[in-house]
DNA sequence: AATATAAACGCAACTCAATTGCGTTTAGAG
DNA sequence: CTCTAAACGCAATTGAGTTGCGTTTATATT
């Protein structure tokens, strides 16, 4: 991703632009798929930048709706770059119960935000779908 | 739940009938509403039932379909009898971001499951609706 | 009723993803 | 250039969940 964009993508969400983050945000969205911090570090081990400052920045990402944050199970977090402005996901996420594989149903759209009922407010919607994918089945 | 009842569920899953497991089954049929493992050893204090054997029951439930284990952001994994048969959610849980309470939505019903597609073979569907409760909306 | 065996259990130690504290560096506004 | 809050690095910590292992118990069989 070009760095401007990215310098305009930060700026929106009111955050510094920094080398790190940059770099964070271009790893994520070359990869389009949730990816773990363990999965990031490795990707970005020339930059250097810290664990710490990755889970950092991903939390400030997923506060401004830049990344999803998924928990396929395993009780490790991934995450995808989005940019849909929410915090909820706005696809449903498909997990392989073979391989682990966890992916962005991007194609699938959820209904904008189902009606809500009963006094309950609904702001955002999760939809996991779990099962085989393509190359396990 | 009747003895009898939580008998007859134990032997269909295949596992022993023991003190521990019928005072967990019975804890949770009561609770009807998602509970964390220590929500849970609080509540069977008095029979003394360990926390490692509370998650290996847990898991052998999971197995058999006779809990839902949900992860609702906070990485504490919450359990909810159902007895649906199914390791997926038979219907979706709803997560207020204001006062973290976790409900089953029992009556809204899931679509059995989502159509298969281009090679995903989809077993189980999990779906979180989050945003605010009765009483804090 | 006695016996045998695998399942269930309790306790202590362990794992490891994620967080916290704190001192240092840096982006970016003025 | 100066100043300040934001971002960062490193070490230590947290805590939900797991593992190892020796003991107990449910239950099928004799
Ligand atoms: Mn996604
Ligand atoms: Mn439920
Ligand atoms: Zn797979
Ligand atoms: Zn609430």
């Amino acid at each position: 991703m070009g760095e401007e964009k990215i310098k305009e993508i930060l700026h929106q969400a009111g955050l510094k632009y920094t080398p790190g983050r940059a770099a964070l945000i271009d790893f994520l969205w070359r990869a389009s798929r949730p990816l773990t911090q363990e999965e990031i570090s490795l990707g970005l081990k020339e930059s250097g930048l810290n664990k710490v400052s990755i889970y950092r920045a991903l939390d400030s990402f997923l506060q401004a709706g830049l990344v999803h944050r998924l928990e396929s199970g395993d009780r490790v977090w991934k995450f995808a770059f989005c940019g849909c402005g929410s915090r909820g996901h706005c696809h449903p996420h498909f997990i392989c119960r073979a391989c682990g594989k966890v992916e962005c149903l991007t194609k699938v759209h959820l209904p904008e935000v189902a009606a809500s009922a009963q006094g309950y407010i609904i702001e955002e919607q999760e939809v996991y779908f779990k099962g085989l994918c393509p190359g396990c089945s």
